[in-house]
DNA sequence: TCATAATCGTTCACAAACAATCAAAAACAG
DNA sequence: CTGTTTTTGATTGTTTGTGAACGATTATGA
């Protein structure tokens, strides 16, 4: 087996099971154990896993967590709904914003045949949306890695040159006191003026994202109506003192 | 069995098993390990593949599908040719354009690790650049399908902000009387304008391309250096005379 | 806290893979 | 057919990856 063989295999069963033993990698591969001690050590130099006593675990998990794949199936039915929901919103001709994001992501597929019109800094909803044959519009602006959102002045100005009927956005968290919030300030920038480029703007976000507060601030809730999928009762009264909120349950 | 018939079979197991060891490739092709080694190196120098201890593995996985579609290797030794000549000329720290289309697309391997921020129209180069750790800036706009090149007024709009040290362009056709043409006027005017806010403008194009006239006008050949693999001589005159031209030999 | 066992990093010797060189064989041109 | 070029395979010494050994370090349970 060759090295690089061997380490791709290493990351492989690191990805399926977070953390992993050297005998389990010395099983898997046949090599010996320096030869794992030793790939274990260059792994974490390129810092693609952690090493631990007996074994090695993925680097950072929150980011791991947080990449787009794995989000994707991580409340996916509940998503789901939610998409489908504020498609549902959308009138025939109407002039859209889909922000980034896996949410947003969703609705591509229930808004197909609707003659919309669809602006969105997702590079990622872009095949989608040609998939279904949505005239699509793309802001300019540099890629933020992660999560392949176009950010930036360049992003900003494009999109300062539209209007829009309807604007969705997706958020990390919503909290009745600190309102939407986002990790990126840039992205944030870019959600913020969306909004305000719209008659009306909306933010899907399912339930684990209540009461959460992330860096930045977006808007504050009576900015969008919310689109989720459950709240309980205290949080429910809270966040409806404030917004419009359609819960969409099953 | 013939060298290049060599390089194809090499090349066919690497694309159906993403490595290769030296052992295997010397089994089946009935070849010394010398031979194999040689044969390797030179892949390698033509940016089909990356050696690793004990064999070899594929660059990335993007030139894989794009050699896979229907072009021979010995085509795809020519472009790599051209675009390898055209990513050489780029210097470390420059402010690169990156016309959408096949050609330019082959460029980008070569631009790794050279500290250049990229803008580019083409939504099928984004990945790549990413990939390879560039900088990379999106025009916005209107996604044209087939192409997937980003055009119209926003892209155009969002362009005229930059300026560039290089700007590289693909053409569908070049020729000594009506210069460089390409069959969609939209696209045509995203590539004349990032021609003209260039210090330095190149079209790369394959001798396919020679004496062919498409739909619209981009530029005379006076208006962008021509970097080409191989011209008869009654076109190399008439071309040399317009326009500086650099043919990419072996 | 201490003892014990598992795990760790280091070192060394060996085997595999490597680049470089050279000469023979094949392909080619005149 | 002869001289030249290209391709090939063997040989060389060098580099790199590997596995075993050993003492040092860390976890764990009495």
């Amino acid at each position: 087996m060759l090295t690089t063989e061997r380490h791709e295999w290493i990351m492989g069963l690191l990805k399926q099971r977070q953390t992993v033993k050297i005998a389990e990698l010395m099983e898997g591969t046949g090599a010996s154990e320096s030869t794992i001690r030793r790939d274990l050590t260059e792994l974490e130099a390129m810092n693609l896993l952690e090493r631990i006593h007996g074994g090695a675990t993925i680097r950072d998990r929150n980011i791991q967590e947080l990449s787009v794949s794995d989000k994707s199936v991580k409340n996916e039915q509940e998503k789901q709904r939610i998409a489908a929901h504020a498609a549902g919103l959308v009138e025939e001709g109407e002039f859209i914003f889909l922000d980034a994001g896996t949410t947003t992501f969703r609705m591509i597929p229930f808004l197909a045949g609707k003659e919309t019109v669809v602006v969105t800094n997702g590079l990622t909803h872009v095949d989608a949306l040609i998939d279904h044959g949505i005239t699509t519009y793309l802001t300019g602006g540099c890629i933020k890695g992660k999560t392949r959102a176009l950010v930036g002045p360049q992003a900003t100005g494009a999109l300062s040159e539209y209007r829009f009927d309807r604007c969705f956005l997706g958020a990390n968290g919503f909290d009745p006191e600190y309102g939407y919030t986002t990790p990126d300030p840039e992205e944030a920038a870019v959600k913020k003026l969306a909004a305000s480029l719209a008659r009306r703007a909306y933010v899907v976000a399912d339930h684990s994202k209540a009461g959460k507060v992330s860096f930045t601030k977006v808007l504050p809730l009576a900015g969008a109506a919310l689109i989720t999928d459950s709240l309980d009762g205290a949080m429910m009264d809270a966040v409806e003192n404030e917004t419009t909120v359609k819960v969409v349950t099953e």
